[in-house]
DNA sequence: GTGGTCTAGACCACC
DNA sequence: GTGGTCTAGACCACG
């Protein structure tokens, strides 16, 4: 688990990113204690200040909270958590849809690619 | 044309990406002579230097070229312009995809989603 | 009565607080006990330890008293507690105009906006 | 300039109460330039760090706005800027009427204690 | 020059 | 034990 952050983006942003995914593909579940600043530190090979700062920023869009002297968890709040699964479905179509219709293709023509894509995966796997 | 760079992204990616995708949508065609620098710098408000980055991407990716004492030029090799049309929408759908699946979602649920919009968008036109 | 301690303030600063409070307005009486820390502390929610400190916090401002064997008590000193209701009152009035002051408000647009408020009240009541 | 942070408040958010106090009270005008975080770091004693914190928080309440490279700038949005006052001010108001009607103390008792402030102040002057 | 990120390591208050 | 703050100093991309 370490020195695996290549692309450009911020680790702390990436770690957000790999939590958030975690938690909408229910790996994490409602409620449950993240691992400590500290022990998470050591997980992915960072310092714990990064660490810091990626649970700073899930408590800042409200997906973890953190209890002072007992550590930070996944909210609770499933009803959030149903919402951040929309937010991210729906920021990840909509950037795509714009970066598409900016390049002057039309809906008609991406969804037939992605079904030809949806296809060829089908004799893939 | 000052001030709307807000993205996290260096200005002059986008700036890069911007000029694709205007060379993708026709907006500017094989051959065309951009700007000067200075002009360019200008007329988007930003540094000089910025602007000489990006023409120099542009040129590395083989999109533009500059001739000494004459300017920057859009290629006049369609062919690479064809080809940078499907990159672009490859790597977007790629990219697209990948984000998706790593979040859990099915390409089912996906095209269903961009399917709705369609729908939407027909309506709102 | 669990997970309600939201607030940057220590925990066992805000539970003086609101004892303090309950005191003032007379839900507690001059001489009452308080419950055992070990009730307390399951009544709120938090550590038996946090509770400790709270008492101790009590009895350094002469607001309760500890008898060993016995319990914590609400002081009997009624011009003790009468000083309270008046220190408390001094400290919040002071606090708020130090802070409207530093802001450049005149204490005239306070007395305005309070009064607005008040007839707001009376309404909503 | 150094060594002037008593307060148990992190030395950080009293650093974003007193930019947000110079703005409101028009020491500080929209659209100007904050000094760069080095600078203000040596000016005020602290690590370069901690402002660095300090200007992503003003950012994120809107208040100052930083450009790559340039610096970091009070938002020239004028609206915002009376936005702010009016929130500091009812932020203020607020909490001292919650303090206070916690503690059983009318609003009519209050202003009364304010007003005779006022006239003691006129003798003070 | 500017801000942004990261590390290393310290100290603190709180639970 | 936990998270929160702060320092010192480094490196980087950007303008």
């Amino acid at each position: 688990m370490v020195g695996e952050f290549t692309s450009s983006q911020p680790i702390y942003l990436q770690l957000v990113q790999r939590l958030c995914r975690q938690i909408v593909r229910g790996e994490l579940s409602p409620g449950e204690k993240l691992p400590s600043m500290r022990d998470m530190a050591v997980k992915v090979g960072v310092n714990p200040n990064t660490i810091q700062r990626v649970y700073t920023e899930l408590e800042r869009i409200t997906v973890a909270e953190t209890r002072r002297g007992q550590g930070t968890f996944v909210t609770s709040d499933e009803g959030r958590l149903r919402e951040l699964r929309d937010e991210l479905m729906a920021s990840h179509v909509t950037a795509f849809l714009s970066n598409i219709r900016e390049m002057g293709f039309t809906l008609e023509e991406v969804l037939r690619v992605l079904q030809d894509r949806q296809t060829l995966d089908l004799f893939e796997q």
